[in-house]
Order: C-alpha cells, then sequence, then structure tokens
DNA sequence: CAATGTCAATGAAACGTTTTCCCGATATCC
DNA sequence: GGATATCGGGAAAACGTTTCATTGACATTG
C-alpha cells in the first residue's frame, strides 16, 4: 500500500500548501494568507498554520505561485560578453541589487550575436521573467528595436539608448572628452580612438566627445585614426597594429578597457615603449589599467553602480508603472598614471 | 463588452494553448501533443494546428510546462566570487553548453559567505531547478554537506569534492606539485604559497602538491610560508607583504591567479623587482599574467571546458540517473613566462 | 429586534500546460 | 464476418498556488 519507493537519499517528497493546511487543520486559503500575512486571521490560528509550516520544512512552490500571481519574482539579464569588464561588473552590481530585492536572476551572454540576443529575449519572455536588463549588442538595429517593443514586459538598458525605455548609462562623451582634451593639452595632434562601433550607443558617445575635443582646438578628425570595427582584443591588436606601424603614426591613444589588451600586444610587438612613444588612456578603470608598468591612466567608471541603478529603475517601473522613461547617466571620474607624457617628450 | 484596456504599446495579450485549439478547430491536447512531437495525429490536422500557432504567435508558457511535466528546463549555477577568474570562467562555459542544451541559468554569487550560499541553494530548490552545479565557499563545512544531501536535484561540483557527488575539477595537485618543483629544479628553497584556505578543496590539493614537491627534496615546510587564510586581493597583499618584509624572506612565490594582483602590488610597495628579487608562479593564467611586464609563469587551467564538463555530467544525471558518482579531471598546462630565474642569480 | 456590517474562514475557480483515460473508427486477423 | 488490435483525438484530471465569492457568527445600528 502506498509508494513502495525507496527512502532514496534526500529525495524527501516536498510538502505542498494542503499538507500544510491538513496539519493545521484548516483550508489551504487560510494557509496562503497566512503565509503572504494578510489580515483577517486569528493570531491562534496563524499560530497553528505557522507551526505546521515549519514542522513540514514547507516551501512553496515558486512555480504554482508565479503561474497564479503572475509574477515570478525573476528578472532576466543579457550582456554582450561576460568576459569584458563592462558585462561583469554590471552582472555583480545587478545580481548584488536584485539579491537584496529577493529576487533572482537569469544570465545569459550574447557574445554580441544579435541572433542568440534576439532568442534569449524571446526565451526570458516564454519564462515569465518580471522584467529585463540588457547592455543589447546594437542599440540601433531595427530588429532590436522593434524586439524590445514588443516585449510583455518592462526593460531596462544598460549603455544604450532606445527611445521609450529607461536607460542607465555611464558619461562617455563626457569622459572620452575629458579624455582627449587631456592629451590635447600635452601637446599630442595624433590621437588614436579605439574602441567599440557605432552601431551602439556607447561607441557613438565616445565619438562624440572625441570629435568635440578635437574640434575645440581645430584639430581635424581622420579615419585612419579611428578604430571601431569590433570588440575583441584581437580587433584591437590588429587596429592598433596598423596604425603603429604605419608611418605618420599616432603618438597617443584612446582605447576602451576591454581593448586595451590588444593595444598593450601590439605596442609590444612593435617594441614601442610607453608612455615615452606612445600616450594611453583606457576608457574604464580596469584591474589591467592599474597593475600593469606604467600605469595607465583612465577614465573610471562604476559599472557595479549602474547595475544598481538600473534595478532600482526596474523595479521602480515593475510596480509602478510610470509610463515616462528615465535616463540616468551617471559620471566619470579622471584616474591619472603614467601612461601620459607631454608630446614634446615623445620619442617620435 | 470586452476589455476597455488601452492598446497599450506591445503588451499584446499572450496566446494560450487553448486560443491555439480553438483557431485550429481541435482540442488542447491535439495540439499539446502535435507541439511535442509525439505520434498519433494526422498530418492534416497537424498543419492546422501548427498554422494556428505560428498565426498567433503562440509560445508554451513554462511555469506552467514546469509545473505539469516537473521538468522546468533551468539549471541554478552559484560561484563564489564573481570577479574572480575561476567563476567567470566557469560560468561562461556552463553557459554555453547549457544554451547548446536548450538550458537557461540562474546565476548566483555567493561572495564567499556561506549564509548566503545557502539561501541561494534553498531558492534554486524552491524555484524547482532541473540541476545546479556549484563552486561551493567550502566543501569541508558540515552545514554545506547537509545541506547539498538534501537537495531536491541533482548537483555537479566545480572544483569542490563532497562524497557522493558528481565533480569536475582541474588537476590542481599535480598543478602545484610542478610549479613548485619548476622552483625547486632553480634552486629555490624559500618558496611561499599564498592561495586559498583548505576549507575548500582547491587549497587542500594546492598544499598537497606544494608539499609533495619540497618532501621530494626534502624541503622542510614551513609556516611562515604559507598564506591560506583569505580569498582576497588584499588578503594576498598582506600576506605576501609580510612575509616579504621579514628577514629572510621566501626568494619565489607561488600564488592563485585569482590572487596576484595583491601580491603584485606587495612586490611594488616594497619595492621589489620581479625576477631579480622574487620569482613567482601564477596557479591559473589568468589575463593578468600575460599582459604585464615581466610575464608571469603560470599553471594553465582550461576552466571554460571544466564548466562545459560539468554541464555535460550533469545533463547525463539529469536523465539516466546513474548512482555512481563520477570524478573528472582536468589537466595543467605550464606556460613558461619571465617571472622565474635561478636562485644562484637571485639578489637576495 | 430586524437590518446591516464586519470579521474569519471555507470552498472552489483559475492560471496554462501535460498526460491519462477513454471511446469511436478503422484496420487486421482467423 | 465477427472478434480484436491499432489509431486518432476529445474530455478531463492534475500540478500547487492565489484569490474570489460565499457563508456563518457575531457586533452594530436605527
Amino acid at each position: 500500500m502506498g509508494d513502495l519507493k525507496p527512502p532514496s537519499s534526500g529525495i524527501g517528497k516536498r510538502s505542498t500548501i494542503s499538507d500544510v493546511a491538513r496539519q493545521a487543520g484548516v483550508s489551504i486559503g487560510t494557509v496562503s494568507r497566512v503565509l503572504n500575512n494578510a489580515r483577517n486571521v486569528r493570531s491562534a490560528l496563524r499560530e497553528r498554520v505557522l507551526a505546521a509550516s515549519a514542522a513540514l520544512n514547507y516551501q512553496p512552490d515558486s512555480l504554482a505561485q508565479g503561474m497564479r500571481s503572475k509574477k515570478t519574482g525573476v528578472i532576466g539579464v543579457v550582456v554582450p560578453d561576460l568576459h569584458n569588464p563592462l558585462s561583469s561588473a554590471s552582472v555583480i552590481g545587478v545580481e548584488e541589487e536584485l539579491t537584496r530585492a529577493r529576487f533572482t536572476q537569469f544570465v545569459a551572454n550574447s557574445r554580441y550575436d544579435r541572433t542568440r540576443e534576439a532568442s534569449v529575449l524571446d526565451e526570458f519572455a516564454r519564462r515569465r521573467v518580471d522584467g529585463i536588463i540588457a547592455i543589447l549588442a546594437r542599440d540601433s538595429d531595427p530588429s532590436t528595436i522593434e524586439q524590445v517593443h514588443r516585449l510583455p514586459m518592462p526593460l531596462v538598458l544598460l549603455e544604450r539608448e532606445i527611445e521609450g525605455f529607461d536607460t542607465v548609462r555611464t558619461d562617455q562623451i563626457a569622459g572620452t572628452y575629458r579624455a582627449a582634451r587631456h592629451l590635447l593639452s600635452l601637446g599630442h595632434r595624433r590621437i588614436a580612438l579605439i574602441t567599440v562601433p557605432t552601431a551602439n550607443m556607447s561607441g557613438r558617445n565616445r565619438l562624440e566627445g572625441y570629435a568635440k575635443a578635437l574640434g575645440d582646438v581645430a584639430v581635424e578628425v581622420s579615419d585612419e585614426l579611428i578604430g571601431m570595427d569590433g570588440y575583441t582584443r584581437d580587433y584591437a591588436l590588429d587596429a592598433a597594429y596598423s596604425m603603429l606601424s604605419g608611418r605618420d603614426r599616432p603618438t597617443a591613444m584612446i582605447v576602451s578597457g576591454g581593448m586595451l589588451a590588444g593595444v598593450l600586444d601590439a605596442t609590444r610587438q612593435l617594441n614601442l615603449t610607453i608612455p615615452e612613444q606612445l600616450s594611453i588612456i583606457s576608457l574604464g578603470d580596469t584591474e589591467l589599467a592599474g597593475l600593469i608598468q606604467p600605469g595607465i591612466t583612465a577614465i573610471r567608471y562604476d559599472w557595479a553602480e549602474s547595475g544598481r541603478a538600473a534595478v532600482r529603475l526596474l523595479l521602480s517601473r515593475i510596480d509602478s508603472s510610470r509610463s515616462e522613461p528615465k535616463r540616468m547617466i551617471l559620471p566619470y571620474e579622471f584616474v591619472r598614471r603614467e601612461s601620459c607624457i607631454e608630446f614634446a617628450a615623445t620619442r617620435l
């Protein structure tokens, strides 16, 4: 009679709300109300229910809860490259703040692949997440824009911007402007920029800040000093290599943190010393920038804080659906190290 | 009549299986059978159902599926420190392989906090994940052992070992042994070891490999050269600093990759040059090790591959419940760079 | 004192699937 | 040609919650 299963170590049948109800001698509705601390329940019964629940080690099934209440307590997070400090630091900040709010997160890596990203977002929707935080591969992509508008749940963008959505981003325009002005004030005129493509806002804003700074002192932006056609270390290596091995090479370079390693590879292959032959500023103060010799001057952004801010924005939108999108812009910090010298002192 | 809601951009009501059934003029059971490619359905009907499903852009609700079928298609992943390359690389490998198998993952960060870890595991269970992949904070902790045995789903451990569970780990014993032998063969005798505590297997195995190597050449293991009481960069800085600033300081050091930055901080503060005054080997070939000057000789482990292997192990256990636990041990690779010189050449 | 209101608690519906059971129709066998 | 197996598909149960409508008991009101 009954189940013939062996005691099978630890796989004890989970107890459900009806087990608790039976044990406490009340209806399941009452159990539910007690556990969701609703009113209208005598304290005597409340005690009984609580005791039964504890005795049975009852844990509500979140699938059933989600199904009925239409709230899963799960947020989907998608980033383009978990190797990249922007992505990983953002995830850490997001995780931290979501934990505080008792949410759980799916984390997915799009690898800058729009197809993969599209299926991740679909998957999140299918799984009924309460909201999504995304660093999109390319916010200018029409299919991306179309898809995010169809999403049946709130979405907060990190470092990207799409009309109608909440956004948290660091001030790339001002940061890159500051970097370029710093190099210009040291006398540099041939300043290269190696960063991500303009298909996403980070790239666009960096280019804008860079161009503005050069414009301020009437230096022309020249295409061969711009490397914005890739995301990887390898791309940065190639781009930097070809710039630095040509004649009339740049005397200074602004490079995004995630691509810094590639640029350093290039300088090493070409036997260029920093800062004597090339001044460098990193956009993003990665661990690497502070640890190599010489230390790399950097524009620091607090991406973990971006992540936390994105969560706060998302949660506020989830439970009080305002309609106007909010834009947060987080400041940069200039971190001076030893990777920049005056143009006059540069050995050409 | 009907709902008065505004068309509210994109928040179109999701269609359910009954919508599809109605549209196709069949019962919901038939729709389910078609979509789960079961047999016993005429191809005419099959076409109708498929067409209706496509027309309505039907996406099954995975909560309902999970509730009924007891399979959620979600795996929980918990790591102790997302900043650390072991954690992040493992997550990347896990993510990659799970995606291939059409699973989704929760990702959580325990921060080496056992309390947090415990609640993460509980949460995973509550959410009915199909399995868990974990890098536990301390596999020797009794409460940890007790908890994992209670888990109602399969668990695969990464870099940890608990009786009765599947394990994937890199060969820390052999790797650390190799590192120590390398330094010994260069003539070093005062070789420090800075790594994670013995509360988890990585620490125990590293200590074992280290001690074995020293024992081979009859060098005594001395406590003041062992720093295994913390996980962080800051701890490594302190430990290295006090070793290196004492008299009779070590001439060589073996340090885990995640703590390398702290050791470098210490050498810098003490103005020690590498390798002239201190030879260093990193356990784990992090990006940093290859990028600083001089390059740091390293024992390389492919943690992404560990992650992928863990997924394969987990999935195989999920759908073909074998009972004997499997242990996989992944090899190391010795990467020679410039951070080690002969003891004879060391400037004491 | 009848009507009304409030409080506590129950019973049952609903969420959207998968799956079991069942039944009618067709094919197969002797 | 009748008994029997197979196939195709429908109806309904079940998964474990939350929530709604209902009810009974009791207090309040006019």
